[in-house]
Order: structure tokens, then C-alpha cells, then sequence
DNA sequence: CATGAATGAGTGTTCATTCAT
DNA sequence: TATGAATGAACACTCATTCAT
């Protein structure tokens, strides 16, 4: 056992007693809460994540969350104000997972390459056996966000800034006049963007579709945008 | 027969009939069985549709569904087993809807021009204003698909025809040398599905999304798979 | 077709017909409506009979009851006029059933062989496989009696008839000293009730349960009341 | 354990037993789980067979019983997960209540004194005003034994249970070459019963019927299979 | 802050009954 | 009368949320 989880336990304990002795109204103890806070909540959005990805957004009950979170509801309550309140963080947490990955590979010179990249890396990820559950947590929040505001608000600014981050990639290359000026950089981000999203909802109505020859023909694709300097 | 009961029957039909023509008030369907259910069914599905679309398929109650279809709880059970039923029978709907879509376009002789008409057709539905409603349900219908066995098996194979229907048409054109033959005519079937559901999603995250270069980025990558005449 | 029959048909297609061209208020069609009524109320009876023994007054719906006889709602309906209509009818036929069994008994000599004869006859009932559904219904009426006034009226009358003719024998016996004069008459008869009913439940909660030698038990406790002549 | 979390239990425990001594007028249940949970199955079992017994099984809505327990549905079914689980319960119930009773005479030397106490104490419950409910009960779960696998299963064994308890005391008294060894002892025992439920549903049916007499019947008979000392 | 019993409005569904034809 | 589509109140049951401890 850390240290840290030591103090947690006996900070507990500690305060709970003082409150049965005294009834003090409000008993501080702000150095442990917050990460105590912080670790409560990842334990609650993993389970929801968990239930919510297995029996989708309705037909997950916060009862099961409890029970998958070793957490009581009233417990559960104190740090997320709703089912909802819940659903909108998780879909916050997906974007920031995101995010990141672009950007990394705009170092990349060759852009093309960079984009072969980022491709592979993208849609190897449907192989990984855990990432079946990200997906269905993705059409559970695409759906989810058509008529809750919070969520589509967070997807809109994540799909925006996935946009906004693979149209510079196309924009560079536009400038180092590899790329056909012709396409607007926004729209082709879309189209890649699409890619993603149409392979996530084929694989989850058809987990057996292939996934090798799709990568192939999209890399094919995106070098016919491509000036063919040295390519056929 | 009787006589007597063959006018009984002529009365009957006839009443049918005239009841047709006037269209009274609380459209109070006649005795006559098939087309009376299939007008009913109508009735359901289509108030079914709306309220799915507009509120998703758990905050839609039953009750909901009754109301924007002034029928009963009764009558609806009489014609559906359960909400599970009408979900299912709005999946199978939608697949006829899509499925003779592509059929027509596969006269065309030149296959690129055909492909390039499909998109037009195919995203133009995109600004019809009617057509939001279609979408979203589309998503709703595969977030369901991810745990009703029903729904998943329509869509699955609604799916695999489509992806056959095109592939079709790209093993033509690389039997007549049009195309690069290294590519699997399935996977660039899948891609456009890809387009597809992609603009699907980005549209109902973002109604704002611009379309018309969307399509032209798509047109632009789909020459690049056919052996260009007078492209680089 | 019996030419009975023949008439009904024609009388119905006949009066369909005439209410459609003139719409008279009343159309007395009184010669075979008594035998119609009747016939039709049988329908309904046996079909609820068969329903209520199968699955029990509250499992078994109008709706299945109409399905067994073949009979719309609306039919059923215009003969009974609710559900509880039907059970008290079912009701009042059980007991027209029963009263006659006793009175044909009365008049054997040798007081004792009579109710000997009569206890082989009652139980041997309980052999006949039809007759596991006339158990089943009377416990569902024992039941229902409870709490339906109109049902309760109708087995007491019933059983206080049973116990009536049961007890008549008895005083015969005591007056002509066959038997002990301590002992009273409808008491005597409320026993022999008793063996009958507990054996329809006891049958119905385990129909292995073993009958030959429960009316040997009767038969040499039923002798036990009486002063051994010739007997041990 | 440390200290405080000691105290911290004492505190709990303490806690829990000065509530049970106050007993507060909405009868708030601490938290200690083992006891809360049956007395709160108490009090819906209790609210349960009023309703039952009063209105009958189907009759008796659950929103009733949730009424007459004065707790709501969801409490409900947190105890019991359905309507049929509560008559299981009931009916389980019913039984253990039962058994006792034959058990507690076996003991008594003279066999047919035994049976005559037994047979006072079985019957003298008629008169308990109480008791009324519980027959009603019992008829009504004789009917749905019929039909429900696990009731039935219940009252098959108890049934079973209470022949076996008064067989063998038959058998002991055939041992002691008191009784006729003709008779089978069972079928004694299913006659006993059967003088128990008769009584049962002839009271149901009708109140007023007499139970004095019938004792003495019963008595009477039963001497009848006993070897006579001075008796003829 | 943590617990989990309790709430009660709301769900999907059934079914006795009605009534236009 | 006969039909059967329609009704709608009522049912068994669920679950997001609260709150005394």
C-alpha cells in the first residue's frame, strides 16, 4: 500500500469519527480530497465507460455503474450530479484522447508518408480487441449527441479541431506544392475523417468486414490528391 | 352463395369505397382488413419514425408514440408485440429504402461518370431538409445495432448489399482496364460506405459542415483510382 | 347439415341483410333465436370452461376465450355481460351437474352398501382424465367464492343441497337403528363433503397422491358408524 | 483495526440498538442490514397476505400491498423480485407454520386420545375470528398451486411432510396391534387431511356451517378404525 | 464524504369492454 | 346479431435520484 493511499485511508477514518463526536459542520480536510476526488471519479467514469460500451448509454443503469464501480449510489452523487452529468464527461475524456494524436505526426517532412502513418496507426487500432468497446462508446455518443447539447458540443469541438489539425497537414503540403491547390483542406479532412467514422460503424455492425485492403485503397486515394512527383 | 349474401358483400366493398374517397376526419379506416392494417402499420411506423428521430429511441415512450399517432397503447400492441417490434420494423424499412439506389446507376457505361453521379445523388440528400430526420434515426440505428440482435442482422446485411452493389461496378471497370487493378473492389466498396456514413455523422454532430467540397474531394480521390486518360 | 342449422344460416344472412337496406330499429327474429341463444351461450361456456381449468380465472383472457369458441369479443359480449357474468354462469352449471348424482342413490335398500356404492362412484372420478380439469375448475370456484357474491350464493345452495341429501340417508339409517343416533345427520354429511374436496385438492396439488386405498380408509370408517350387525 | 474505526463501529452498533428500544413512528429502519431486511419482508409479507386473503391473488395489485405496507414499489422490489416471488414467499410461509404441529403430539401414549387432541386443536383454530384470513389464503393458494410450478412444489411437500407425520403415528398404533392392520396408514393420513381442507373450504363457502358436531363425527370414525375395547 | 434503503414517477404492456360497421 | 378494431385504465415493474444515518 503507498503512502499516499495510507493517509487517504486513515483521513477517512479519521474524519468521519471527529464528525460522529462533534458534529462540526464543516470539517476541512482539503490536502487528500482532491486527489481522493480525482481517483473517485476515474473509478466511477471507468465502470460507466465499461457499462455503457457493453449495453449502451439506456440500457446501463446507474445501479449497475454502482455495482461495477464498488461504489454506492449516493457516493456516485456527490461527484456527478446526474446520469447525464456522467455522459457528458466521458464524452469530454474520448476528446481529449484524440487529440494528441495528429499533432504528433505533423513533424513528419515527407506528407504523404505522414498521412500512410497516421493511417496505419489510426485503424490498427481496430485490431486491438479493447478498442471494440471504444467504438461502441462512439456511435453510443454520436447518437447521444443529437439531441443532448453538452455532448454535441463537446464532439462538435473535437471533431472541429481533429479538422482543423489534418486540413494544416493538407494546407503545408498545398504550400510545398505536392498537393493538388484544387481541394479546399477543410473538405479533405472531412473525407478523412470519414474514413474513420465509416470504418468504426462498419466494423461495429460487422466486426468480421476487412480492414487490411480498406487502408490500402484509402492510401491509394490519398496519393491520387497527390502531385506525382516520383509515384506512378 | 346466396344472393342475398353476395349484395351484403357488394355493400360491404362498396362502403369501403366511398370511405376511401372522403377521407373523414378521424381517418375511421373501414372493416377491410389488409389494406386497413397496412394503413395503420403506416400510421405507427411514421409517428414511430418521428418521435426517434427528433428524441431517440429510449427517451421515446410508447405513450409518446401513441400520442403523434392518435392511436391507443391497444391498437398499437395489436399491431406490433412490442416497441422492440416497431424498432426492428423501422430498420427493415430504411434497408429497402437504400437498397434499389444504387441498382439503377449500374447501366451507365462510363464508371467514373456513374460513381460520380451516385455521390451527387447520394449527398444531395444531404440538403433536403427532410432528410435530417433520416439521419439521425440512421445513427440511432446503429448504436442500436451494437446489442439488438435484429436490428444488427438487417443493417449487416443491408450493409453487405450495398458494398456488393458497388463492388460490382468496380470489378467492371477493371475488367474494361478503367481501373487499377490492385485494389479489392470490396474495400473501395467499403470506402464509399465510408463516405457515406462519415458526412452521416459529421452532419448530425454539425449541421454547418460544408458539403460541396466534401464531394468534390471524393470525386478528386475516386479518379485517382482509375487509370487516368489525360491525368498525370 | 341438420336442417335446423340450415335455417339458422339463412336467418342470419337474411337479417344482415335486411338491417343494411331499410335499418330497422328491431327485427324480431324470435323462432330460432331461442335455439341459437342457447347454442351459441354453450359455445362460450365450454370454451371458457376449458380455458378457466387450463390456466385459471385470471390467467385466461376474453380474448383467449373468444379464440377458444371461435367467437368474436363483440359476440361474447352480447350473451354474457361481463367476464364475472361468465364464471357465475360456469358456476351454476356445476352444481346443476352434481345435484342429481345423490338423489339417484337414495333408493337402495342396505344403508351402508348405498354409501359404499356412492363413494366408488364419486372417486372413481378421479380416474377419468377429463375429469382433472372439472377438480381444477371447482378449486379455481372455491377460490373465487371468497370474494364474488354471486358465486358464493351459488355453492352454498349447492352445498348445503349435497349436504342435505347426504344427511336425509343418514337419518333413514338411524331410524331404522342401522346406525348411532349420537352422531348428526348433517354433520355426518359435511364429512362425506369433506372426503370429496379434500381429495380434489389433495389430487390436484399431487395427482400421484393414492386413491383405492383412501376409499378403503372411507369405506371402513364409514362402517365404523354403524352398528355392526354382521360385520367384525 | 485501529482505534478509531472501533469506536467508530461501537458507535454504529449502539446506535442501531437505542432505535430498536425508541421504536419511532415511521418505523425508520437503522442501517443494520440482517435485521432491517426482515422485518422489512415482514412487513410486506403481512401487508401481502392481508391483501391476498381480503381480495384474492389477482385482485391484489401490487400499488395495494405497497399501500397496505405503507412502503413504496421500489422498496418492494427490493425485496422480492416480482409479484409471484411475494405468493412464493407466502406460500413457504404457510407451510413452516404447519409443520409444527403434528410433531408436538407424537409423544401422547394412547393413540387415539393423540388424534382426538389433535384433531380439538386443528379445528378449535376455526373459531380463532384471525383464522378466516388464512383459510381464505389457503384456498386461494390450493387454486394457484395448479398452475404455479414453485407453489406447487411448496404445498406438495408440506402435504407430503403431514402425511408421512400422521402415518407414522398410525403405523406405531398398528404396531401396537390397536388399530386394523388392513389399512393402509398414507391413505389414513390423506384421509385426516382431507377432513382438514374439507372443513377449510366448506367454512370459506359458507361461515355459518357447523364444526362441533363434525368433530364428533370425526371422532367417532376414527374410533372406528381402532380396535374396540368396548366397543362391539 | 459514504452508505444504501427508499422513493415515486414513469415504463412497456395487457385486457375487459365498447361500438361503428 | 356478429364483427374485430379500438379504447384506456390498470398492471407489474424499473430506475434516476434523494437523504437519514
Amino acid at each position: 500500500m503507498t503512502k499516499e493511499a495510507e493517509k487517504v485511508i486513515f483521513n477517512k477514518t479519521n474524519a468521519r469519527f471527529v464528525l460522529f463526536k462533534k458534529k462540526i459542520k464543516k470539517v476541512k480536510m482539503p490536502k487528500v480530497t482532491k486527489e481522493h476526488r480525482t481517483a473517485r471519479k476515474r473509478q466511477i467514469l471507468d465502470a460507466a465507460v465499461a457499462c455503457f460500451s457493453r449495453k449502451g448509454l439506456y440500457k446501463s443503469s446507474i445501479q449497475e455503474i454502482c455495482k461495477a464501480s464498488s461504489l454506492s449510489p449516493g457516493a456516485v452523487y456527490s461527484y456527478f450530479k446526474s446520469k447525464e452529468d456522467i455522459i457528458t464527461a466521458i464524452a469530454k475524456e474520448n476528446r481529449q484522447r484524440n487529440i494528441t494524436l495528429i499533432d504528433e505526426k505533423k513533424e513528419t517532412k515527407d506528407t504523404l508518408l505522414a498521412l500512410h502513418n497516421m493511417a496505419d496507426e489510426f485503424f490498427c487500432r481496430f485490431n486491438n480487441p479493447g478498442w471494440s468497446d471504444c467504438m461502441r462508446l462512439d456511435i453510443e455518443l454520436w447518437a447521444e449527441s443529437l439531441r443532448n447539447t453538452k455532448v454535441n458540443k463537446t464532439l462538435r469541438h473535437d471533431m472541429a479541431e481533429h479538422r482543423r489539425a489534418f486540413a494544416e497537414i493538407i494546407r503545408e503540403a498545398q504550400k510545398k506544392d505536392e498537393m493538388d491547390k484544387g481541394v479546399t483542406p477543410e473538405a479533405v479532412a472531412s473525407v478523412m475523417i470519414s474514413m474513420f467514422i465509416g470504418m468504426t460503424v462498419q466494423k461495429g455492425i460487422d466486426p468480421k468486414i476487412d480492414i487490411e485492403n480498406y487502408i490500402n485503397v484509402l492510401k491509394e486515394m490519398m496519393a491520387g490528391l497527390f502531385n506525382s512527383g516520383d509515384r506512378g
